[in-house]
This record gives structure tokens, sequence and C-alpha cells, in this order.
DNA sequence: GCCGCCGATGTAAACGATTACATCATGCAG
DNA sequence: CTGCATGATGTAATCGTTTACATCGGCGGC
């Protein structure tokens, strides 16, 4: 492998004019650079990332920690913090797949000395108690909302007010009896989404039935699953509000395999608003999150933070969510509303 | 930030004690290496990636360049990839979205002394020749079948075949006016995939009507878009086959606007066989390829080649594809059928 | 003509680990 | 008792950069 010794020898300076011109940083005269330059061109030479990390203690490179990644979502969030951090000149390490706390804190461990700063999804609640715990080696950005830890930031997206207001909606169409078919147990999305539907309910004097609370897992076959479940019951519901797309989507199949019209025999509603949502039969009623921008959000709050070191944004910032409302839930006609443009200051 | 020098002040051993207690390399006796372990675990201690790197000449760190991601595809892959790689001790450094050549060149470059070994996908014809040009630094795999290049190994999905046997299917049931919904123009797949058409068309000796052929770029609304048009032809196709399921589900949702029936009226088809395609109505008929098994047999790949250097491993791998029969096609039954365990040795 | 400054460049000391080699005590064979 | 292998540990060179500091020539102000 070609070092700077080589090109600093073949174009007869130091090597601390090559570091001079590589870096842009000292002045050096016009003449040497463009030989040096030159000269780097052709042995093909590229600084060696892990000696210059060594000396100036930047890696130029955030690490990304996600729990096992679902779909789309993991895709969106991903594209979200590389585009923003490559913008800057910043690398992204992935690593996901993250349940036992022992885990994530090797993880964590191994970190060291290869990033500058992390972006944590760690929504599984057990693994971020113990996150809570861990040293703060470096800057930190939380993915979901932060409830304990007081040492990072975090970007949350609006499940209970998107939840809510979805239910709310459900409910403004005239339906009572309204199901839900939850996240994983555990995960922080689905408890707060699960909240969200429950606060809704609560609020407009509905009572609220255990029957009517199916346990699903976020992918489309637990909607489907539970779908047959909830149709299966004595007094089955007139509307359904999945705690994500996927599930609904299975939920749809369920209903139609079923015998029943959508939206007509039960309507249906489903939470993130992906991309082939619009294009169901019928169209899916959805909370539209913007991931994409979750991660970018994410990235420019972590590269801040390292800007200024010390003073720590420990801001807690709820990206909003919007209504879509489509055919699948029975309303008269189409469009979108904003809601809880919240971003809230603890 | 505390170093392997304040470990050993503290436990009152040298450098290079610490170290081999860390590594566990070389014999260390039980008092001291626990004297050390617990010094260090209680400063919090974690070697320096960089400096490791540095003196080892390992980064334990995979490098994936792709390109923009669309979907569930690019989750997927990173997963598979990520996965096996953590599973030998490796850490996966991502970046996306290079389209120019100049843009992945610069990509390439920045990840030297980053990483040990690189995986790229890089379906667009044009940067893929510029790639065929550059120095190889490292052991690097590719995605995507490698045409020119012979610098490296490379993993494709089965495109030409599955196309090939999916339109054949479509013949079987005996449509005679089949039209193509391509993928993104210059992508390596999408030509494969529309290549494996063309030819099923012709072996079955049925005549090759460009107007059948629509333009997409693989995403639901440029489906939608095409599938209009098609609808729209003098003789319109009695049935469609998309390049992936994303336009396919698209083309759905344009039919059924149309008043049309599936089946009946026409026949659909994708690609890729996406979790949600089983859940449509009528559920997709696809092509199966196990994008996360791609990641792995990359990811696998690349770690046996780095470490047998030099013999590098130049084989062109493809992944084999399956047919996925569901009602949207039309076939009288379900099931799948595989074809082309192809695995060829160039 | 001298002084001080400035711009261009070189010298060498870091950075934090690994590891070949040296050192040293110990135990055992002869 | 001597010599040597062995196991535990320390010493110091090394990896490829960056950068503080030294050097040096030239130039303008006085």
């Amino acid at each position: 492998m070609i070092t700077i010794k080589d090109v600093a020898r073949q174009a007869g300076v130091s090597v601390a004019t090559v570091s001079r011109v590589y870096s842009g940083r000292d002045p050096v005269s016009e003449h040497t650079r463009i030989r040096v330059c030159e000269v780097g061109a052709r042995l093909g030479y590229a600084p060696h990332g892990a000696a210059q990390s060594l000396i100036t203690n930047r890696t130029n490179t955030i690490g990304v920690l996600l729990p096992d990644l679902y779909g789309e979502f993991f895709s969106e969030v991903i594209r979200g913090i590389d585009q923003t951090a490559r913008r800057q000149g910043y690398h992204v390490l992935v690593s996901s797949a993250h349940q036992e706390p022992a885990e994530l804190e090797a993880a964590l461990r191994a970190m060291r000395g290869r990033v500058d700063g992390m972006i944590i999804m760690a929504p599984d609640l057990a693994a971020r108690a113990q996150l809570a715990s861990l040293p703060t080696r470096f800057p930190t950005v939380l993915l979901n909302r932060s409830s304990e830890g007081r040492h990072a930031g975090s970007i949350a997206i609006a499940n209970h007010a998107g939840a809510h207001a979805m239910v709310s909606h459900l409910i403004s169409l005239g339906h009572e009896r309204i199901a839900t078919i939850t996240g994983s147990d555990g995960n922080l999305d689905a408890a707060e989404r699960l909240g969200g539907y429950r606060e809704a309910l609560a609020d407009a004097g509905l009572p609220n039935d255990p029957a009517l609370e199916a346990h699903g897992d976020f992918d489309e076959h637990s909607g489907f699953a539970a779908a047959e479940r909830l149709l299966a019951l004595d007094r089955p519901p007139t509307a359904l509000f999945a705690a994500n797309d996927s599930m609904a989507i299975g939920a749809l199949s369920a209903i139609r395999q079923a015998g029943l019209q959508i939206p007509e025999d039960i309507a249906v509603a489903g939470f993130d608003d992906i991309p082939l949502a619009r294009y169901m039969d019928p169209p899916l009623t959805s909370v539209h999150v913007d991931i994409s921008a979750l991660g970018e959000r994410a990235a420019r709050r972590l590269l801040d933070a390292m800007a200024q070191p010390g003073r720590g944004d420990r801001t807690d910032e709820i990206l909003p969510a919007t209504l879509v409302v489509r055919a699948s839930c029975g309303a008269p006609s189409g469009g979108a509303r904003a809601l809880s443009p919240a971003s809230i200051h603890s």
C-alpha cells in the first residue's frame, strides 16, 4: 500500500508538505501543490483513514445502532441519515439487531475510536433502560422518545398524537366499536400508539373493551391473523386501527377473505403511510410519518452536537404526523390534515 | 478519553501486558489478568479502533456501496450483510446513492484505511464501466452480474431466467399479447428482466410489439402510469409483466380504476415477491428472490476472500429465483416452482 | 544596511495500540 | 551447582498521519 512518504519522496518534498496539500490548511506554493497532486494521482494515493483518525481524533464517521429492522422503515431512516451525513463528509457505520442489553453494550464499546457520535434506536424498553446506565462516550441522539436517560437528545415520531387523531377520526365517522391490532410487545412505538388509541376512546366516552385489542407484531401475517380473530368475535368491530400499515394490509386480506366489504362492513386504518398504502384496494387510510426526515433530523442534530462539544443538545423533539384519509375508512373525501406540529423543548 | 496507558498505570503493569490481556494471545498470569480486567472495567476502557487498525492493518469493517435505495430491497440486502458480518466480528460501513462515476470513485477512495473489503452494487451501467477501471485496493465482491471487470467475484439475481420463466408461464396460460413495464433506464436488473421477457416471447414464436414495452422506473406511481398507457392502446394486452412488484401493484390499482377485472380481463405478474405481494387483491403472482440471502452470500464470499488474500475468488454466482404463482395471473392453482439453480463458474 | 516579518518548507513529536525482542526469575536436568 | 528452557513481563519500534516549531530566503520600512 502506498503512503504519504512515497508521495513525498517521489515529489521531492517532505511528508508535511504533502499533508498540507491534501488538507489544504496551510499555504503551499502553487508550483509544489501541482507537483504533489500529480504524483499523488499517478500513484493512486489516498490518505489512510485510521492514521488520520488516530492523530486528529476524528473519524468522520457516525455510528447507527438499530434494532432488528422491519421493512421499509429501516431503509428510509438510513437513507435520511446517510444523505445528510455524506453531505457533511461523514460516513455511516451501521449495526443492527441488538435486542439483548449485553449485545447492545458490546456494540457500543466496539464503536470506540470508530465513530464520532451515535444515533441509537432502541424501541425495546428493556434495552433502553440498560442504555441509560451506560457511560456516555460520545455525542448521542436517540430515536424514539427518550423517557429516562438525560444524557442525550432525542427525536421521536408523534405516535401517540397520530394514533389519537386516527381513532378520533374513526369515531367522528360514527364508529363505536373500534378494534386495534397492536405492535410487538415491549416495543415503545407500539405502546405509544396503543396509548393514543385508548385515550381517544376515553376522550369520546367510549368503553375500552380488551377483546378489541388484538396482538400483533408489525408484520403482514400477524395482521391477517389478528383480523381473523377480531372478525370471529360475538360482536365484531365496525372499525379497525392497525398499529402499522403492514398489519393493516394483512387485515384487509383477511376481511376480504371473510367475504366482508371495506369500508361498508368494516373500516380499516393503518399507521406509517408506506408508499404502497395508496395503491391498496381500497386505498388505505393511514398516518403519514416522514421516516427519511426522521433520519435526516437525527443526523443533523448529531452533527450539530458534535460541532459544539460540551453544550450537548438535550432537546426532545417530536416529528409531526399527518392524517391521510383514503377510502378504506369510509370517510367522504380524501385529503391530508396536519396534526401535532409539536416540537417540545424540555 | 482513557487509553491503554491509563489502565497499565493503575494496574501497575506495562501497556504490553494490558494489550495481551485484551487480545488474549500471549500468556498472562491469572493474577495480573484479573487485576487488569478489573481496572479496565472500572475505568470503562475500550481499545481505540483507529489505533488498532493502524498497527494491525485490519479494520474489522467491510464497506458497502449501494446505489440509491429503493424500498425493501435495500433493507434486506443490508440485513443479510450485517448479520453475517457481525457473526464474524465485522462492522459494516454503508454509503449509498452513488450514481455519478466521479462520486463513486471518491467514495471508494475515502474507504482506504477504513475497511478491509467492499461489497459494491452498481446497477447503473455507466458507473459500472468506470468501476472496472479503478485500481483494486482491496478484496471486492460485486452485486449483480459483473459483465466486464475481471478483478472481482460477483453475485447476481437470476433476472433473466426469472423473467423468462414468468413470461413463459403467462404464455402457457394462453396469453399472446403480453405487455411489460420496464425498470429504470440504464439499470442492469431492468435490462436483464426485459431481456428475459423478450426471449420468452421469441422462444414461443410470438411477435415482439414495441408498443407493449412500457417505461417505468421501479416505483409504484410509474407502474400505475404505465398500466394506464397500456390499457389505452387500440389492442390492449391480456397479460402484464412488471419488472418489480411495486410497479405491479401500481398497475393493479390502475386496472381496477379502469373498471377491469384481474385476472379475467388482464393477468398481472411482478418480480421480487415482496412480503406484501400475497396480501394484494388478488394476491400477486411474482418471482421470488431471497434478497437477504443475496447480502448474506456476498458477505460470506467477501469474508472468505479476505481470509485468503491473493487467491481472489473471481466466481460469478447467480442466485436462483422461484416462480410464485398466485391468483393475479389467473393460473388454476398456487404453489412455487424452483428454476435456474444456476451457479455458473466462469 | 539592518531588522523583522512572512510565506514556504522541513523536522520531529505526538496519537494509541501491537509485537518482536530483551530481561528476569524459576525450576529442573545433568 | 551450572546451564538452559520456560513463562511472565517490560522496552521500544512501528503503523501513517497531523502539526507545533524551527529554519531559511526574500523583501519592505526605517
